[in-house]
DNA sequence: AATATATGCAGGCAAATACCTGCGTAATTA
DNA sequence: TAATTACGCAGGTATTTGCCTGCATATATT
């Protein structure tokens, strides 16, 4: 997996809100994430494509519609591999701060 | 929280590595965390500077230096507003496409 | 006081980004 | 078959981004 591919991706308000859409209503297409987005069919194609090419979807055909389903593995790995790092040690990274905020007062 | 904020401080593979650093050791100076940056001192300014909006990184001046200190805060609210909604449904996400994937073939 | 160290601020520039318009093609429908 | 529908592709452009150079300021050291 790509890490900077989603989080780039992810970078987008727009892209962010496609994702949402699909999360409501999974296998939507092209047109109907259209209708929601305020911006021209070709922008949300270039949007869509960089979120298939982060792999956070996958595209069907079906005839001349194309159906857009989310994946959730990158961002679940995403999670495993980036952020849950810095979960575990928030008490002790907050403590941090919280030391040296002290430390100045003295 | 800005959620913008934060995916678009995340974006960028530079401001990862600088909290990457910063959780191996938590409140470096800013010379400290260039050494290890291949890039010019006022760039990595800038990228703490974002970091910094997106309240990703607290600091705190001490003499002439400038201590980084991680907040790990914004990440968990990402996480829990963001990440854990597709992290529910993904089993029938995933199912979604492979169902529509069978309809293909038959 | 003079020098060295750590950081701040302003502006310039090439590349990437996020929109757009215009036109072409494949699949359905009348 | 003709018209309509759903989508693809090729640029064009204004803005943002990420990096730089050059100079200024504040703190520490000798």
């Amino acid at each position: 997996m790509d890490d900077d591919k989603v989080f780039k991706a992810l970078a987008d308000p727009g892209r962010r809100m496609l994702l949402d859409r699909l999360c409501a209503r999974n296998g939507q297409t092209l047109g109907q994430l259209c209708e929601t987005m305020d911006m021209k069919r070709q922008s949300v194609t270039q949007h869509l494509g960089l979120l298939e090419e982060a792999n956070l979807i996958s595209t069907v055909r079906r005839g001349r519609e194309k159906l857009h389903f989310i994946n959730p593995v990158p961002l679940y790995e995403v999670y495993e591999r980036w952020i849950r790092k810095f979960e575990e040690g928030r008490l002790s990274l907050l403590h941090d701060l919280k030391r040296e905020l002290e430390r100045k007062k003295t």
